[in-house]
DNA sequence: TCAATACATCCGTTTATACGTATTTAATAG
DNA sequence: CTATTAAATACGTATAAACGGATGTATTGA
């Protein structure tokens, strides 16, 4: 990465966290709500808790969340400002077509979730 | 890749497609001109024909551009209707303020190009 | 001080992408 | 038909990212 690019890679670097599903399944939830802490991210969407944490690293390095502790839980939340490159209103309804994250926002919804902190 | 997840697969490979510079250099010139030959974008970004074609075919693939033959040429143009979860105007400012970018757009000017179709 | 919960990170492995060089395919001009 | 130019693809290789399971670190409450 040469220094001239920086700028270049950033952009690239925003894309990049932007494809996984997995991450846009994370983005759907902070589209939806302002914060969440881990143990409910991994709940909803059922997915391994090593797994999780480093996707919201993964978005925390690219620029597009931030992260604050509140007793032991950590939360995140979506940097609106470094995403202006994307219609979020049109990746919102996009993303609401797919199945798993149709069944994402049930579980979002139902708020049954077995981590301590709902 | 199941079936349920056809439509979120589909945006993920929307940013995939995105996430690399080169691909957003290309890129960068079929928002500023309708259409481009494969040896006009080899000789403006400076880099090679097989690297070009390649990328060429993985935006295709992602549903990005598409091309047509003219003689000996193949064109290729960008799908606006496919990219409306981009904010091109945004992306487009972004782009013009990297160093490469700002190169790319000079030689295009310019125009001087070594390939017979200019 | 010790146990429990939340979270981050390390390890080994697998898969996806990237590149350059060389080759193959397609169209045209002579 | 043959040579030339444009473009696509194959091959070998290098790097980046993904995962699960195990381990390490922080905070809280008993």
């Amino acid at each position: 990465m040469t220094l001239d690019n920086m700028k270049l890679d950033n952009i690239t670097q925003l894309f990049k966290a932007l494809s996984d599903p997995i991450r846009l399944r994370i983005l759907n939830l902070l589209i939806t709500k302002d914060s969440f802490c881990v143990c409910e991210i991994v709940d909803i969407l059922g997915i391994g808790q090593s797994t999780i944490s480093r996707h919201l690293a993964y978005l925390k390095n690219s620029g597009l969340v931030e992260s604050w502790r509140e007793g032991v839980w950590m939360h995140y939340s979506l940097i609106k400002e470094n995403m202006t490159i994307i219609e979020m209103e049109n990746l919102k309804l996009q993303l609401e077509q797919c199945d798993s994250i149709i069944e994402d926002n049930k579980r979002l919804k139902k708020g049954n979730l077995a981590c301590s902190n709902e």
